[in-house]
This record gives structure tokens, C-alpha cells and sequence, in this order.
DNA sequence: AGTGAAACGTGCTCCGC
DNA sequence: GCGGAGCACGTTTCACT
């Protein structure tokens, strides 16, 4: 089992280099990268091929302010199921996952099941969201909890070195 | 006070359709975009130039793959602050703010002062993580709150018409 | 504000090292 | 695997409606 590992090397220092640009600004061009990371246009451009192909840059997003857009309510939602039939569940998960003011859905270890990550207008969304949300579903404990203001939201991840 | 609003009436329906787009996928070509909205490539692009200058469209980014990059872990993390100084309080959430494992940080509502989303190769990085944590500042209570997967992360804000 | 086409700069490909 | 040159494409500008 020597050498048996998830992760496949398939990625050196500059491919490293690379990520860490281009996910913090995907508007850099190919030229610009390279002289970044210390390479001609063609391999730098060969090495972007290659991660997007295995998946590790997944795709390119515009990020929009949501203050401007008028989504001044953020709001984490921990729920914990009634029915703990499997089948129930992942009703339950598929639905809340298709709601668009329900941007992330993470299933928990320990006593909370959900814990939802909600943008909305004003307070009269949310509790239309709200409503929404426990008619789906017996819910045991729904908690929400509200954000004052978004001190950092970061997309880049950390790559190790 | 007629007309008071903190958003200005810049946006129509054209350029919401624009923005959903573009907040899905940002290599569409301005010609695929134009010709999904129904414009030609002109004042397509003239909207998005006005979009990014009001900075509606704060930037663009790449998205890449957690778990292809080793990410295995992440933990949600409730701190309860000791001292309510707002010296010290600044001062901790700045220092938060800057560690590249912590991808966001909000202010909450209610008993919890902050929320951490922290991402981490495994359980001795979020160890080593949440040691530097507690050394910052005195906490009065930090809980941690594993995620076993997740179901949904999305990026894309819901936009009204 | 919108259209159509021209000018410009990059991304992509092919070649040799 | 790396670098340079050429072609094709997308973006930006311009003249006009």
C-alpha cells in the first residue's frame, strides 16, 4: 500500500504559484501570470490546461458586492432533523440545497444536523424563507443566527507550500 | 425624504440577467453574453464596464477544488469574547481576519460574538489553528462545529427582478 | 442607448530546442 | 518540459443611427 494517496502529485511549486493568482484574480492574462511565476507564456498556458482539466480549478466567477444588491441579511441556520430516516434526509437536503437564497449547506457532525449559510433583502425575506424552510420538513430545533457584518469573506483557499 | 434609498436606481433588468450570468461563469465571451440578453456586443459590454466601475462586480476569481488541494476539513467556529473592550475586540478580529485558514469571519447577533469558517488539511492543522486561536486573546467560550460534507457552496447571490 | 465593423491585444497552436 | 513566432479569436474602439 506504499505510495497509495487521495491526492495525486500531479502539482509542483509553480503550479502552486499559479492557484494562488489566479484565484484571487481571474482577469490576470496568461502573460502576466507567467512573468509572475517565472515561465514563457506556452508552458504556464499548458500548466492552466492541465488544472483545469483535473478539476482543481473548477471554473472562473465574477464576484458581486451583495450590499449593492441589496442582500443585507445574513443568517446561519442550525437545524436539527425529526426523522432520521435516511430517505427523509436526503429529501430534505435536496430541497433546501435548490433554494437560491441558501448559499451553502454543510451536513454536521455532533447534535446539530444542517447548518445553512442565508442571504436575504430585509427581515420579511428571511421569515418568507423562514416559513418555507419548516414547512418542508418536521424539524426538531431550528437555530438562526444573525450577522452583524461580514468581517472577511474569502474565496482563495490556503494552499500549502 | 422622497426617493431616499442607499441603492441607486442604476440597474435594469438587463443588467441583473447580465450579472446572474456572469456570476455563474466569467469566460463567457462578451458576444455569448450579448447574444443571451438580447443585445449586441457594444452595449454589453458598456453595462459591464459600468457594472464593474460601481463596483456592483467587485472582481473575478477562479474557484478551485477543496479537496483536490488536500482541504479535508472544515470546522465552523463560535467564539464568545471575554473582555468587551472595544480595543480588544478590534484588535482580535483583525488578527483573525489575517490567518489564511480563516476564510470568514462575521460579527453576530445575539450570545455569539464571532463566527469563524475555517478550512484545514486535517485534524492536527485545525489543532495547531486553534491553539494560535486561543493564544490571541482571552476567550470566554469557543465552540467548534465539524462539517462532514458539504452539499452545497455556492457563490452566486440570488438577484430580484 | 443601440448597431456594425474595424483595430487592437491575447489566447491558443505549431514549431524547434 | 521550455521558449518563440503566427494565426485565430475576443475585446475594445469608432462612426453612425
Amino acid at each position: 500500500m506504499v505510495g497509495m494517496r487521495s491526492e495525486i502529485r500531479v502539482m509542483d511549486a509553480i503550479d502552486k504559484r499559479i492557484l494562488r493568482l489566479v484565484q484571487k484574480d481571474a482577469s490576470l492574462s496568461i502573460s502576466e501570470i507567467a512573468s509572475q511565476v517565472g515561465l514563457s507564456q506556452t508552458p504556464c498556458w499548458k500548466r492552466l490546461q492541465k488544472l483545469e482539466a483535473l478539476g482543481i480549478i473548477k471554473r472562473r466567477i465574477a464576484l458581486l458586492d451583495p450590499l449593492k444588491l441589496g442582500l443585507q441579511m445574513t443568517v446561519f441556520v442550525l437545524i436539527e432533523i425529526d426523522s432520521h430516516s435516511q430517505q427523509d434526509i436526503e429529501h430534505f437536503a435536496e430541497e433546501i440545497a435548490q433554494m437560491e437564497e441558501v448559499l451553502d449547506v454543510y451536513r454536521m457532525a455532533g447534535d446539530i444536523d444542517y447548518l445553512l449559510r442565508v442571504i436575504v433583502p430585509n427581515a420579511a425575506a428571511f421569515d418568507a424563507f423562514y416559513k418555507r424552510l419548516i414547512s418542508l420538513t418536521p424539524l426538531k430545533k431550528v437555530t438562526s443566527r444573525f450577522a452583524l457584518e461580514g468581517i472577511k469573506t474569502e474565496t482563495a483557499l490556503p494552499i500549502a507550500n
